[in-house]
DNA sequence: TCTATCGTTTAAAACGTTTTAAACGATTAT
DNA sequence: ATAATCGTTTAAAACGTTTTAAACGATAGA
């Protein structure tokens, strides 16, 4: 393999890191799918080890990681003992897929939070003196606003849906 | 102050830094966001030291990232030495400026390290075998794809700028 | 001027996460 | 049956990030 092919291999998997690591996801699960991705061709777990230069431990546990989101899926190949891994070539789907369901639950989040805000300020109307009435009301108007804002997301979320 | 209404701050300040987590931010960046949010009035430094129970120095450190991006700004208060801060009450509007910039910065990043690998390879041609010719065109062809998910990214900006 | 009160900086401690090396069970070949 | 080759699990080490306590400079009041 000639050298500066090699080099804009390297320079390429080390920004998929990068680029990953400021998603906020693990370094190694970007690099598994462009790795995969390039090189057009399923490859094993050693195979996976030798070009990320990581345990044999990490790349399995990223690799399941990719395959529980369908990003990778593991392929059969005739004459070998080894497992060996595929990328879902559509990006936009593996993108999209991931996208929707971490919106899904960062809503479900905000929604639950909010529930739980207004159950207890209603378990706790008896007790509350006039002036504190007053405050637990403000409390929920603001808290309106908030609502108005996870229903953005999830008009975002139907954005995504549609579109992606 | 009613025990059960604070609870229900206290709980509500605690799913907020959950939230924030969940999305790779500092928990007590929407911490101070939320206390401010809901406190409907600015607090001082101490106040907000009082309510979230964490040191001075990371208050401040905190607070100054959320002025950064003008989600907080500070007041002056009439008799008072110390510095009070308000929030922007628009989340909406926070939000999208916090996506957009970060989108920005995500797209741009794809961008060079596309471009970097396709250098790479461009100054490499003439060392190259026709096998490596062959296999840096297909490398090429893949990259073009992602060039296509990075155009969809701006489109996705550019959806965010409209609608948000 | 001297003291008290601010917010910020800094160096170190605490903490959680990532990563590894080695052990392991399962499966296949000899 | 025994040995070799898989991928996975696990307990500990390495690492980076977060958080703190204390020192600090700046500013205002006595």
């Amino acid at each position: 393999m000639n050298s500066k092919l090699e080099t804009a291999q390297n320079k390429f998997i080390e920004s998929t890191g990068k680029l990953a690591e400021s998603f906020g996801f693990n370094k190694f699960i970007a690099q598994l799918y462009a790795v995969l991705y390039m090189s057009g061709k399923p490859l094993s777990l050693d195979e996976l080890v030798d070009k990320l230069g990581a345990s044999k431990g990490n790349i399995s546990l990223n690799i399941r990681e990719l395959e529980s989101w369908g990003a990778v899926k593991s392929v059969w190949v005739k004459g070998s003992r080894k497992d060996y891994y595929e990328v879902e070539p559509d990006i936009k789907k593996v993108f999209s897929s991931k996208l929707k369901s971490s919106l899904g639950k960062r809503v479900a989040q905000v929604s639950d939070m909010i529930e739980e805000f207004k159950d207890i300020i209603e378990s706790a109307q008896g007790e509350l003196t006039e002036e504190e009435k007053a405050i637990a009301k403000e409390y929920k108007e603001r808290l309106k606003k908030i609502e108005n804002m996870k229903n953005l997301a999830s008009k975002a979320l139907a954005i995504v849906e549609k579109f992606f």
